[in-house]
DNA sequence: TTCTCTGCAAACGCTTTGCACGGAT
DNA sequence: ATCCGTGCAAAGCGTTTGCAGAGAA
């Protein structure tokens, strides 16, 4: 089984038709790992699919997301990105090149008191600050 | 010494000339537990403030948040939501009324492994569901 | 006077809405 | 023939920008 044709299972699997332009934005979230935004999204498969919409990306990644295929991740206000990965893990956003990570979380991280009688449906741990990648080229830019 | 006063020395303290819109948006802020939207403290104060403008709003929760006195929120995104807790403490947010709550967290919920070299400065932890009364409220509905 | 703050108006960017075409069943 | 998905155009909303007038030092 092709890899295009194992994201259209996962997608039928969760009563989402698996059209062209469906499958080939959630193969594309699943196979990226830089939490794309929806503009992000469109302009990578606009070459391919000259006729791609942005309306069409914009609706198959709400439908991802109430289907549970697909997490929005608002670590920042004013630019909603999307990560296929849904396990539990958190993000670390860098504020000078604006890129974010994933790192490993535990139950015991999002484990809180204080919150009996609450519904819990989603966890998400951000974090903020400078990668090692920003920190070294500013450090390097000050001599 | 009054409250307003007190306020408007803590403004001056972190180099915040305390002009009156300001005083009073920042002591809305600190005296409001529901962390409010830009939109929502202009719309409590534009009363009592016939003159004011949602543009001080923005600019002057934009100097609170550089000063470090209060947090931006972005538990959701396109509503941008200011605290002026800036204490290490957890934000729940309940999908069906939209209120968000503090509840306290403690530096374990924090620490996490896999982010050698990563400067970090601002944590946050989001929790989003059901709150217990719109839980009590749905359930009587459904009998 | 000089500098900062306020606040109007307009622009801006991302997202949503309304609707019509087209393809699949 | 019916239904659902696609995608154009336009509106919507919160926020930012540019600038001018008012006020404080």
């Amino acid at each position: 089984m092709s890899g295009r044709e194992r994201w259209a299972l996962v997608l039928q699997q969760h009563q989402i038709k698996p059209s062209y332009p469906r499958l080939r934005i959630y193969t594309y979230l699943v196979m990226s790992r830089t939490h794309p935004t929806a503009d992000e999204i469109y302009m990578a498969l606009i070459h391919d699919m000259p006729t791609l919409s942005k309306m069409t990306v914009y609706n198959t990644l709400k439908i991802l997301v109430e289907k549970g295929l697909a997490r929005l991740i608002s670590i920042e206000e004013h630019e909603a990105r999307y990560d296929a990965n849904i396990s539990l893990h958190g993000h670390f956003k860098c504020t000078v090149c604006d890129r974010v990570y994933d790192f490993p979380i535990s139950e015991h991280n999002v484990q809180v008191q204080g919150l009996d009688g609450f519904q819990i449906t989603e966890r998400d741990l951000f974090l903020r600050g400078i990668c090692p990648e920003c920190t070294q080229s500013s450090t390097a830019a000050t001599p």
